[in-house]
This record gives C-alpha cells, sequence and structure tokens, in this order.
DNA sequence: GTCTGCATGTAACTGGTTACATGATTAT
DNA sequence: ATAATCATGTAACCAGTTACATGCAGAC
C-alpha cells in the first residue's frame, strides 16, 4: 500500500489537489511511481476517511470546486512509523526510494539501518546469481541457443542486483551517518 | 498479462503440473518472477479454457491426482506472437526477461528489435535524468537535508537506467544478429 | 469549432494476495 | 508427535487499469 505513503511525502513537501498530485506524479514522482488521477482521488479518499489526510474545499469561479488536502498529524505520524519499520525482504526500490525521498531528520537513523539491511540482502542476491552463472555457465561466450538466453537473463539479474548495490552505496555514503561502523 | 506468458515459456521448456510450476517459480524463474501457487492454479484454469494449455489427468496412489499441463499450438502461437509484438513503452526488464528467455530462433530477428527499442528508450530517460542533475543538483556534494534525499533517489534512476542500457547492450552483441547496422 | 487545462468522480473488470481447507506419505 | 513434500483448490479482499461521464475557460 505504498501509494499512501508516496501521497503523504508528496502532500507533506506541499499541499494540493488530486488533480495536482496527479500532475505531480506524471512529472517528478512519476518516474520512479506511476498512478492515474482514477487511482489517487480514490486512495484520498480512502486516507482522509483514515485520518492521514483531511482536505478544505474551495469554490472557484469559472473552474470546479476544489480539494485541497494536506497531511494530518496522525498523516505524519503513520509515514515516519512506515519509513521506521523494515519492509520485508523483497523491499523493492520504489518503496526504498519512497522512504529515502520522505524521511524526516529525525528517521534518518533508522532509515539508514534499514538502506543498510536491504543494500545487503542485494549483494547477497548478487553473489548467488554469480554462483549460479559459474556453475551453469563458466564459458558464456561458446553458448548458443536456449542456453545463451538463459545465461543472459541471469546476467540481468548479476547486472541489477549490483546497480541497486552500487546506489544502496553511494545512499549510504551520502546520507549523514552517526552510526559509523567503529571496528566490526 | 505477462504470468500466462511465463508459464507458457516454463512448459514450452518442460510439461508439468501446477504444483512444479510453482515450485520452478520459487527457484529459477521466481528470481525474476514471483507467482503463488493460488496464482498459478487459477491462471492455469484461465488458461485452459482459452486452449493454450492442455492437461492430461494422472491417477497415483497415496498421493492426489494430478494434471500435466503442456502447451497446445495455439498456446505456441500466442506465445510468439507476444514475443514478437512490440510492448508499451513502460515495458520492464521481467516482462522482456520473459520474451528473451521464451524467444524460439525464429523469433530472435523480432525479438533483437524490439529489445533494441527498448534500451534505446532507457538510454533517453537515463540522459533525461542526467540532464535533471545537471540543472538542479550542479554540485552535489554540497547538499543536505530533503535535496540530497532527492538527489539520492534520482541517482538511483541514473544508475537503474544505466543498468539497464548496459544490461541489453550486452543481449545485442551476445544474441546471433543477422541485421548488423551497416552505415547508419 | 476543436483542443488543452482544470477539476471531479463512478463502474466494471483484471490481477494478485491472504487466509482457509483437505489429505496421504515420508522423514526427523 | 511434527514438519515437510506432493497435490489440489475456494473465498474474500485489495490494488490498479480502462472506460465512461461532466463541465467551464481560454488558446489556436
Amino acid at each position: 500500500m505504498a501509494l499512501e505513503h508516496a501521497l503523504l511525502v508528496s502532500l507533506s513537501e506541499r499541499s494540493g489537489t488530486g488533480y495536482q498530485l496527479t500532475r505531480r506524479f506524471d512529472r517528478s514522482i512519476g518516474h520512479w511511481w506511476r498512478a492515474s488521477h482514477q487511482q489517487i482521488y480514490k486512495t484520498l479518499a480512502r486516507m482522509t476517511e483514515s485520518g492521514l489526510v483531511t482536505y478544505v474545499e474551495q469554490a472557484q469561479d469559472g473552474k470546479p470546486d476544489k480539494k485541497v488536502y494536506s497531511v494530518t498529524d496522525t498523516g505524519r505520524k503513520a509515514l515516519s512509523e512506515w519509513i521506521r519499520t523494515p519492509g520485508n525482504d523483497a523491499t523493492d526500490r520504489r518503496e526504498l526510494a519512497v522512504k529515502i525521498r520522505g524521511a524526516a531528520p529525525s528517521d534518518i537513523d533508522d532509515l539508514a539501518v534499514e538502506i543498510r539491511r536491504i543494500r545487503d540482502l542485494h549483494a547477497e542476491r548478487e553473489a548467488m546469481f554469480l554462483g549460479f552463472v559459474d556453475r551453469d555457465y563458466p564459458e558464456p561466450t561458446v553458448l548458443t541457443g536456449t542456453a545463451l538466453q538463459q545465461y543472459l537473463v541471469l546476467r540481468g539479474e548479476v547486472l541489477s542486483e549490483r546497480g541497486t548495490v552500487e546506489w544502496l552505496d553511494e545512499v549510504l555514503r551520502a546520507l549523514p551517518s552517526p552510526h559509523p561502523r567503529s571496528a566490526d
């Protein structure tokens, strides 16, 4: 249910209408998270009911009334709690991106721990895939047909995991870290 | 609806029961495509109705009857047609991986064209993200707080696109190509 | 007179997840 | 005893997509 969180992040940066959120998602946020206006309206309605956001209705002349949404205290608390809570092992980069983008200064420490954990999971997966390559396709240059195609898909996995690890290493290096690894 | 296609690929490599497919998805295929047994059974039922697969029921003693599924001619044709048809612009790596893994020799030429197209889309996106970095965060080392976090997410996008381009370049180099770019 | 932008939604459907259900065999 | 493996499924729910619907303002 990460769309809720992505909306909370966007609304805490700036309040806005469902329509405006749709446009934001078409632009910057939408590079890593897409959402249609129908989906956003539905989700905002649900979030209003559960108290994460509120809106002020504004009449306009010439244009339809609009509902300007903003995050409630409950919403801010829920977002912070979500960011501080470890995701499951299959947590994907989009979800982690929402957390990175939405973390308040007080969330950063917990977030760094979580990033480190996910980074290590991806490093393990990379090693596993490299092991498969070594075991099943020790000489890739001679492959043809189905075996070649299977190898190439596996290569994609290796490169994808490696890329994620590199990214998260960069993130960990850049983030202010009050928990430097001392002597472990 | 790419689970159908992933199942067709797996079943054309070897026939099997829903249970066996579930295990295959937990292992090799599951690295890039996960599916629960419930989902697989439901999908197999749907695919049987539409004629893409058939099954032979086999009684066993001590164990419940099993349905051994295999791909029909219709299924083989549908798979090949899907592989030859360009996806939409948001085609993701998992879907492309299914196509690469499932392509018969006669599909390879069309597939290479498609891979090239998707590769170029990702290269464009990489350039776009790099442009954003240049414009909005020209000096990343001095960033702190929200701006830093936004930059780091953007960096993730750059690295992800770059990784995909690298992978697809590798694929294009490795695949037998009867269409070398001559002088364009 | 047509298209784009602003602004809201409903309805039907598809795909996927979670929880529940059954039942024998084999290994610890 | 207990858990894992083989083997099948249903039911309820949630998230997301596609299609449909309305209506004014301003630009071309």
